[in-house]
DNA sequence: ATGCAATGCTAAGTATGTCAAGCAATATAT
DNA sequence: ATATATTGCTTGACATACTTAGCATTGCAT
């Protein structure tokens, strides 16, 4: 057993899930930096293992989460991202209305910019 | 018609986009920062909208998507998070999708009809 | 006209994520 | 035993997200 440390409820820390994957994996610090192709320096993944680090960046969590093969969604809640509200958002289901297929970047500019003036007009 | 407004080729920016989004909303800055619980100050959104920011952290987005009732995976792909682009590539075209859910049945209606009309300029 | 609230915005300050360089300890090899 | 490499880790230094307080206009009332 490992040294006891902060428990959070329903699981471990970061840091202590991060450790234990890439112990899972049997990868060294460099190894994992080399991996992530120096997106995740071997310096600053000792200090997220320790838990000197409360957010790191989603690029970084994307990283690691391919390396070890975990989920990077999970990896999210674990640091402590919209933790306050309810975890998985159901609003994609909703964005149904006005599914118009292949639109475009500047397409969809054009049509938000008319929406907000369609809309400006009806204020009063 | 709202003014062309040409900027960058391919699609606005974050801030571009956030400020459309809000324009469609007709909320002011303040009121979003009251709509997000304080999580977003005026003032910070304000920076965001002017482009002065290039990472804001996926709580703000997270958030921001909740108020302007939009995909938060779309804006954390404008903030250029996982931005190398091994991942996103497959979803790029689901997700171009018009992501504003509050459309009235007019609205739509309307939006349809200049899109269409905007496709037909195109064309020529 | 005049006061006043609201709107968008800026400036300065604080906090913190992130990196580069380097150190102590352990292992490996000659 | 000595040298070399590897491992985990710490320590500054730096970049930048984010906040608080405030300013300049504009609109809205009286």
């Amino acid at each position: 057993m490992p040294p006891t440390e902060k428990k959070q409820p329903g699981g471990s820390t970061l840091g202590e899930h991060l450790s234990l994957l890439r112990a899972a994996t049997g990868l060294t610090l460099r190894q994992v930096e080399e991996a992530t192709d120096k997106e995740v320096s071997n310096a600053y993944l000792s200090q997220l293992e320790k838990d000197k680090i409360s957010k790191p960046s989603p690029n970084i969590l994307h990283a690691l989460a391919g390396v070890y093969k975990t989920s990077y969604e999970d990896l999210m809640e674990r640091a402590g991202y919209f933790g306050s509200g309810l975890s998985s958002n159901k609003r994609r289901a909703q964005v149904a209305t006005f599914a118009v297929e292949n639109l475009t970047p500047e397409e969809e500019n054009a049509l938000l910019k008319y929406l907000a003036f369609i809309r400006e007009q009806r204020r009063k």
